[in-house]
RNA sequence: GGGACCAUGGGGUAGUUUGGUAUCCUUGCGGCCUUGGGUGCCGUUGACCCUGGUUCAAAUCCGGGUGGUCCCA
């Protein structure tokens, strides 16, 4: 231990709270913040992890958004068995081309071996499709709109990160019928404008939106949609998706219905899903140095009062703190009041920015003599003075504000990081350089995107939801014939 | 797909080169103290990732496995 410079007092506060940059070391300290704000552990099993209760509230909240939503615009939840067949899952020969290198099996029952395997579910299609075609006769049936919240599992052998990559994860699976492709490109959309407001409006992220390239859509799929999310390090996240799936999938699964006219016809299907990563994206974006940082619309605790007080005081400094956090839940805020007198205010600061409550205040003996609370935004450590006439309302501004400083930090972080390029080195450089988003003409030639790929693992994220907008540039950037559209290129999560 | 590094109480670590008694901080628990940015004191629980080998003796050396982090493709 010889030869340590810094103070003991630095290191006791450090080992408490986060010790990686989030600049510096983005990996570990993502690995850090989540394990520290208790919001995941590993599980014993490589590519599993634990969800603990703060995380699990975040999902819970994302999820009560969209399922409102959902329910709103014609959605009703069903819940379809984990396993699937062997026998249905080979029905659809995209599905099992695309998934079954990932798919985990069943294949014995206690000790008996099982007849027919069982595949742990990587997706429902081929579990749902049959039974939408069995409830699907009549174009009065239709549109048929189905949802389910479970999990689902690709054995991929990729490095776990909590909530980015894990072999099980959570999500949602929406699986539509409708009459034509008019109404299930509708549906597609619809979807996809829901799952941008959730980030803009609950997540306060902003994102892009658009659409995969064809040899990255989901496999069957006529056209898949995506909204991406900007990390501060310069890398993409799909943060959702929605596929128009056309009638390849209706013509699999024999999904038809007799129309006005007497005659059968085939529908037009859709899926949409939004996964747990989307927390992943959430903790990357706004948390710091000190930890957790969540938006007011995701925490648990929205406002939590530290008392300061000394012996002489401390009857009056709590009956008042009390007075407030009444005040504060008649307004609707979640708000606890941390009155541990065996911890110090500064230990309770920290812990409470660790664990990402959004404003924190504080009343001391100060306070309680003019009638006022202090407000300390979490995000910037600003302070704000307050009188106790109206400090619920004014509490729902705070909160407020702090929803709109992260979204704008958000913003800024994505604002400028969309940048041209009209050749191969400028694509590489300009991403290499600064991350980001790169757009630039292309022949829509899976192979140029290759040539990016091989070199620095950057990939075509998407490309424009419109197909008639013209192309940025005349020629691709990478192989110079003509261009027949724009494609961002970026690393990814 | 390839490579590197790592694994010791709940968290952070010393010890590993050179085999022999496992160190310190923090947290937890009990008690005392009491507060404007991780408070101090007393007491106490608690650990060598798994597995095989070498050896009188393995946290330490060797093989295999598992898990984690990073880099490259």
């Amino acid at each position: 231990m010889q030869g340590r410079i810094c103070p003991m007092s630095d290191e006791s506060e450090q080992e408490l709270g986060i010790t990686e940059s989030k600049e510096h070391n983005t990996g570990e300290w993502y690995a850090e913040v989540v394990q520290k704000a208790e919001l995941a552990d590993y599980a014993p099993m490589g590519g599993f992890i634990v969800t603990r209760p703060r995380g699990y509230a975040i999902w819970e909240r994302i999820k009560s958004a969209l399922d409102g939503w959902f329910k709103e615009t014609g959605v009703t939840n069903t819940y379809f068995p984990m396993f699937i067949p062997e026998s249905y899952l080979e029905r659809e020969k995209d599905i099992v081309e695309g998934f079954d290198p990932e798919v985990a099996w069943v294949t014995h029952g206690g000790h008996n071996e099982l007849e027919e395997r069982l595949a742990v579910r990587p997706t429902s299609e081929s579990i749902i499709a049959p039974f939408m075609a069995q409830w699907t006769r009549s174009h009065r049936d239709l549109p048929m709109r189905l949802n389910q919240w479970c999990s689902v599992v690709r054995w991929e052998a990729t490095e776990t990160k909590p909530f980015f990559r894990t072999k099980e994860f959570l999500w949602q699976e929406g699986h539509t019928a409708h009459h034509d492709q008019e109404g299930a490109w509708e549906e597609t959309m619809i979807r996809l404008d829901q799952y941008e407001r959730v980030y803009e409006d609950v997540l306060a992220m902003p994102v892009l939106k658009g659409r995969k390239p064809d040899h990255d859509k989901f496999p069957g799929a006529h056209t898949t949609t995506t909204v991406e999310a900007l990390m501060p390090d310069g890398k993409s996240v799909q943060g959702a998706t929605s596929h128009y799936l056309g009638q390849s999938f209706a013509e699999a699964f024999d999904i038809t219905y007799v129309d006005a006219d007497e005659n059968e016809q085939t529908a037009h299907t859709t899926s949409w899903g939004l996964s747990w990563r989307v927390m992943g994206a959430l903790i990357m974006t706004h948390s710091d140095d000190q930890g957790l940082v969540l938006p007011p619309t995701l925490a648990e605790k929205q406002v939590v009062i530290v008392p300061i007080w000394q012996e002489e005081n401390k009857d009056e400094v709590l009956s008042y703190a009390a007075d407030v956090e009444a005040e504060l839940a008649e307004a609707g805020v979640r708000v606890h009041l941390d009155d541990r007198d065996n911890r110090n205010p500064g230990f309770k600061y920290n812990e409470w920015e660790l664990n990402g409550v959004p404003v924190r205040i504080e009343i001391g003996p100060n306070e309680v003599d003019e009638e006022t609370v202090t407000f300390v935004h979490r995000p910037d450590g600003e302070n704000v003075a307050a009188e106790f006439e109206g400090v619920g309302e004014t509490a729902q501004e705070q909160l407020d504000t702090v929803y709109a400083k992260l979204y704008a930090s958000a913003e800024e972080t994505l604002d400028g990081e969309i940048r041209e390029a009209t050749s191969r080195n400028e694509i590489l450089g300009t991403i290499g350089q600064h991350g980001g988003y790169v757009k630039c003409g292309w022949c829509g030639d899976e192979a140029c995107e290759g040539e990016i790929k091989d070199q620095i693992a950057a990939e075509i994220v998407m490309v424009p939801l419109d197909r008639d907008e013209e192309p940025v540039h005349d020629e691709c950037a990478i192989c110079g014939d003509e261009a027949t559209e724009t494609a961002y290129f970026a690393k990814t999560y």
